[in-house]
DNA sequence: TATTGATTTTTGTGATCACATTTTGAAAAT
DNA sequence: ATTTTCAAAATGTGATCACAAAAATCAATA
């Protein structure tokens, strides 16, 4: 059996086995630490973290609901692989949800929220000075989840946490083959419209930042990291 | 215990039981048959359709990673409740998702798969002149569901399934305390939008057919149902 | 050597059980 | 009549077991 190699995360007290379960494989699809077309087994799942098949099942159903894994007719579960037409469709929809999530932000947040989002911003542009990938990532989501999170009724988040959960397993691989990640981003931008509660300049300002960004990727560039990474 | 009406749904054969949980309870809440706020309980369900809290537990799990139902800090759950600041958040999330989907349709929609839209349109005009709303309500989501679904490498499904769900209890308490919906739809402005290739045109049908049909109902009339509903 | 066939192992699935927590309901006290 | 206390019932949770299906292994055959 492959040896599945699963990051121990601090476990919150209270915290059930399914969904402590729930995180660490979360985890480890959204850093790309799950290989695509790797088959999962609940009993080496529940083995690797020292449960029993109950609650690892209950957490794989989770993720196949939030797109994350995929059930196959075998009823064997899968990281679902890339392709070039999928990246595609996840920059966009990835696109249009957050422009949305952005706009029916910007008439609830607050200044306090907003210097929230500089701070953010800053400890990300630190983290990329660094040179830590992981960190930068986390603060990137960190920034867009803070901005759509101001809205209090948004229903939204889980959908947007989805495709980034999808779009996961690519950027593993593209920090495993490309040498470093270069992050461009539009946060200022984006801060400057919400000061001024231009929701238009908002939405523009997270489309750039999106398009620019992971979805900057040429065709020609991805081919390229999907043949590498053996999809 | 408050008794569970479950209306049984036949199960094709290989259909596990957690699946078949999963279908029975998704179609109860899609109907509003299971009240807001009333806490539902594994053995409860699983009792009422004969099976054990295993299976149930997944399809639960499952329902709540799709936002149909809502986990408290109790551990119980619940379907949530309705707010007219919900209520708008869905609306517009809809708007947004479906116009997305159905732009990213036209490419690839075949002439074929218009007359099937075409076929649907028709049934459900005649579910409509029969006064079956239960059957209407249906084929409009068949309707959307086969141009979405033209796209072979949509990912953004699973997303309009799940604001379809959620705003699934919103509808049992209109089709409840409302004499007849009256069904307005664009699916023939669409259609012949569709035949024409034209994107805009095919996004501003869509858009309009959401906000003039179930995004139609003044706020005053929400407030109105939900009060009705004891919300 | 490649292929078929049978056997063994692995795996998903669902029922059951034990345990801890929560909820409930009745009795007692204020 | 209201509140408090405490025991009983109900509930969520997770481990374990049995069963059937699928996968893997290995021997026999072409």
């Amino acid at each position: 059996m492959a040896v599945l190699k699963l990051e121990p995360l601090d476990r919150p007290e209270g915290m059930t086995t399914h969904e402590y379960a729930h995180r660490r494989l979360r985890q480890a699809i959204m850093v790309g630490s799950i290989r695509p077309g790797e088959s999962l087994t609940i009993r080496g799942i529940a083995e690797a973290m020292e449960s029993s098949p109950t609650p690892v099942r209950e957490a794989l159903r989770r993720l196949s609901s939030e797109g994350a894994l995929k059930v196959l007719d075998n009823r064997r579960i899968m990281v679902p692989k890339m392709t070039v037409e999928r990246f595609g469709e996840l920059i966009a929809l990835r696109a249009t949800l957050e422009q949305h999530a952005a706009r029916r932000a910007v008439g609830h947040i607050t200044e306090r929220q907003i210097d929230r989002l500089v701070a953010i911003d800053k400890a990300q542009d630190e983290a990329i000075a660094k040179k830590d990938n992981a960190a930068a990532l986390l603060l990137n989501q960190e920034f867009h989840r803070t901005l759509y999170t101001a809205n209090p009724d948004q229903i939204i988040m889980p959908m947007v946490e989805s495709v980034w959960l999808q779009l996961g397993p690519f950027l593993g691989i593209a920090m495993a083959h490309v040498a470093q990640l270069y992050f461009v981003d539009r946060h200022q931008e984006a801060i400057a419209a919400l000061r001024k509660r231009d929701e238009d300049a908002v939405a523009a300002a997270i489309n750039a930042d999106i398009c620019e960004g992971i979805g900057g990727f040429e065709r020609a560039a991805i081919e390229n990291l999907l043949r590498l990474a053996g999809q």
